[in-house]
DNA sequence: GTTAGTTCTGTTTTT
DNA sequence: CAGAACTAAC
């Protein structure tokens, strides 16, 4: 059935309607006035994306090649749907970061400028799952008030059963045996992809492990991120009519990053979509570095196969690169066997050739890459914040930052080591999570004895028994401390006070207007200022957990200030779910970028360092099994920069203390040789270029004197 | 129950 | 080398 809408300004639109989608019809009348505004943004792509845009049913797959506005595309699909009329609420798109479903939602409905349209549901496949596990959790058996461990909670757990079951070899990291039990949960053994299928000691291990593991979680009413997601699986499989609402409710689908999907996100995706198969996936197969994590670049490779009559759109133009650039990354890209042919290009200059430096240590290189930064400061006038250097593994930020700081020039390190990890933080965001789940008995242990309270683990032990023979929760059994004999009176009597303690907050936290008060106070009641004193000898370093701390609180300040029903549970789904603490730090983000590999992907900058390009570490000699993931990152990479790339490497490098000679990476030689320069540290400078610098060197001055 | 010394181990990490 | 985690003595 097609509906034809007349516009007003001689514009015809066809929209085709399926039953179920009769809402639409009362939707059309007031749309056409605004389709001027969609014109316009559509009117700005190109050919292969403005069909993109304009296939709306049915499956889709977008190829999107590295900077060929994927992003652009999405947002302005998104907005093209709502302007047809369809409501907002059929509308869902997932991603895979908080960043990215931010800039879509936020992107999408700039297009449409407002005009009274509604925010459809734009967000990650994580709290996706979490909202819709919030409504229907009880349906598998779990309360309502669950609560979300991270991966620390996760170790503790394991580390702590591995321990009741007297496995004591030491051979067995609890984190790889975690590893592996997550792999297990994303279904990496019926991953199509699946190498993972031969068992090892390791997959023993976890085998026998996994069932005490989610049995422990469910007494302690926690899921773990991958549950999210295999929870809401296992609901819609088991329970029709949920997934019947759902599939009813979202009625166009869309998925960034598909490439990255793994093998539970794939089927959450396939069960929504449905029989409609409105789904319409965005993902470069070139840029999959995931797969260590559980993604299936299968996904995307098969998505065709899994959804008969797919339209392929290929966007290969790209709008971010120099044409060397762009001839390297093709040039790397295209030594990978199992890919989906595509090749980028550009209308823009060949611009510089990429360069690449080779150091005699890693100090030397660092040390070269920051001379480099100033001369491309002054020489080239570029800004600090234009420039990146990029590394395989956040341990090489090190000597960068060094050499970065002795010739003064502002940096910003991304990622590494997080807000979370830290003690402190840890540990009153354990009292906030037993004060929201009174059956987290891992939160209440952590905390039990921190600050000192006279709770060692002799007494933690007998609490512990006491409420596994009586199946209660640790808590409870703090409460009733006086009914076990074989505590000390002055044991007793600090075990109540604690869960008074705990009690007390817990109804503080529910019945509070402003929770961040509420804490503050506790933390205060808990004199955990002193007790950071006594940690820390030196006031220096107790004055910045202090801070940290500080910052936590007034974290759950702005929580509160932007929610509408703020809560505890909902702020720890926050810290559990998005970078809190980086949130408002983004604005922050100034000078020269540090960051891996990795964390680069979706990001460009005018000035690109990739360094370490060797062997053992470029193709990282712990993954020789996909050499193609690795050639995959380099690619990632080379495609951050948009008009010079720098690739440096080493003769020799200190590795562990030792000194190691190193050999340049083989994807080195797989850029074609007339598209790179070797620079060559004592090249001297031709007459114009000194006088080029000589005057870029004055310019600089005069800016810096002048205005 | 805490502390200082010792051994061990070493990617990437959107949630 | 450096941080974590474990052990052995206060």
């Amino acid at each position: 059935m097609f509906l034809t809408i007349i516009t007003s300004k001689k514009r015809t639109f066809k929209l085709r309607l399926r039953q179920c989608d009769t809402d639409v019809c009362l939707y059309h009348a007031e749309q056409v006035r605004y389709l001027s505004v969609m014109d316009k943004a559509i009117s700005r792509l190109n050919p292969k994306q403005k069909e993109a845009v304009m296939h709306t049913e049915g499956p889709l797959l977008i190829l999107a090649g590295a900077g060929s506005g994927k992003t652009r595309v999405i947002t302005t699909r998104v907005a093209y749907l709502l302007s047809l009329g369809v409501p907002a609420g059929a509308v869902l798109a997932v991603t895979f970061t908080n960043k990215a479903s931010k800039e879509m939602r936020e992107r999408a409905m700039s297009i449409l400028q407002g005009n009274g349209y509604k925010t459809p549901l734009i967000s990650t496949f994580h709290s996706l799952c979490l909202n819709i596990l919030r409504r229907e959790i009880d349906k598998l058996g779990y309360r309502q008030d669950f609560t979300i461990f991270d991966s620390s909670d996760q170790h503790s757990l394991l580390r702590n059963i591995l321990s009741e079951i007297k496995f004591e070899d030491k051979s067995f990291k609890p984190e790889h045996i975690m590893e592996r039990i997550s792999m297990t949960k994303n279904e990496m053994a019926r991953s199509r992809t699946g190498k993972t299928a031969s068992p090892d000691d390791i997959a023993i291990i976890s085998e026998m492990v996994y069932p005490k593991y989610h049995e422990a979680m469910k007494t302690l009413n926690a899921v773990d991120f991958d549950d999210l997601l295999l929870l809401t699986l296992q609901l819609f499989r088991d329970h029709p009519a949920v997934l019947d609402k759902y599939r009813f409710r979202f009625r166009y689908i869309m998925v960034d990053e598909y490439q990255d999907t793994n093998r539970v996100q794939y089927n959450l995706i396939h069960l929504l979509s449905g029989e409609r198969k409105n789904l319409c996936v965005v993902g470069d197969d070139d840029q999959s570095i995931y797969g260590w994590r559980g993604a299936d670049p299968g996904n995307i490779l098969d998505f065709e196969k899994d959804f008969p009559g797919t339209v392929i759109v290929r966007l290969e133009q790209n709008y971010r690169s120099f044409g060397h650039i762009l001839q390297a990354a093709n040039g790397v890209i295209k030594n990978n066997k199992k890919r989906m042919e595509k090749s980028l290009w550009t209308e823009r200059d060949q611009g510089p050739k990429v360069n690449i430096f080779r150091a005699t240590d890693g100090d030397d290189e660092a040390q070269w890459v920051a001379d480099r930064v100033e001369l491309l400061k002054f020489e080239k006038k570029a800004s600090y914040d234009d420039i990146a250097i990029i590394y395989r593994a956040n341990l090489f930020s090190r000597p960068f930052e060094e050499a970065l700081r002795k010739n003064r020039v502002p940096y910003t390190v991304v990622g590494g080591t997080s807000y979370f990890e830290h003690r402190e933080i840890k540990d009153l965001a354990a009292y906030l999570k037993i004060c929201a789940n009174s059956s987290d008995d891992l939160s209440l242990m952590r905390i039990a004895n921190v600050p000192k309270r006279g709770l060692g683990p002799t007494a933690l032990g007998r609490l512990a028994a006491f409420s596994k023979e009586n199946s209660i929760s640790l808590l409870q059994a703090m409460r009733r401390a006086g009914e076990i004999s074989e505590l000390g009176d002055k044991i007793k009597n600090n075990a109540a006070d604690l869960a008074r303690l705990i009690d007390k907050n817990t109804s503080l936290f529910r019945t509070k207007r402003e929770m961040n008060k509420a804490f503050r106070s506790l933390i205060e009641e808990i004199n955990y200022r002193d007790y950071l004193h006594e940690l820390h000898k030196n006031p220096k370093a107790a004055l910045s957990r202090i801070e940290a701390y500080e910052d936590f609180i007034l974290s759950m300040a702005h929580y509160e200030s932007k929610e509408s029903a703020p809560s505890l549970h909902g702020f720890l789904e926050a810290l559990a779910l998005t970078d809190l603490m980086n949130e408002k730090d983004e604005k922050k983000m100034f000078g020269v970028t540090l960051i891996s590999l990795h964390s680069s992907k979706g990001l460009e900058f005018p000035v690109v360092f990739i360094v370490g390009v060797e062997e053992d570490i470029l193709p990282h000699k712990k993954s020789v099994g996909d050499v193609e993931e690795e050639r995959r990152l380099f690619y990632v990479g080379i495609t951050r920069a948009m008009k010079e790339l720098f690739i440096t490497h080493t003769t020799h490098r200190i590795k562990y203390g030792k000194d190691v000679p190193s050999n340049p990476s083989r994807f080195i030689e797989e850029i074609p040789v007339e598209v790179l320069k070797k620079i060559d540290r004592f090249e001297k400078e031709t007459p114009e270029q000194a006088e080029n610098s000589a005057k870029a060197f004055f310019a600089n001055i005069k800016d810096m004197l002048g205005e």
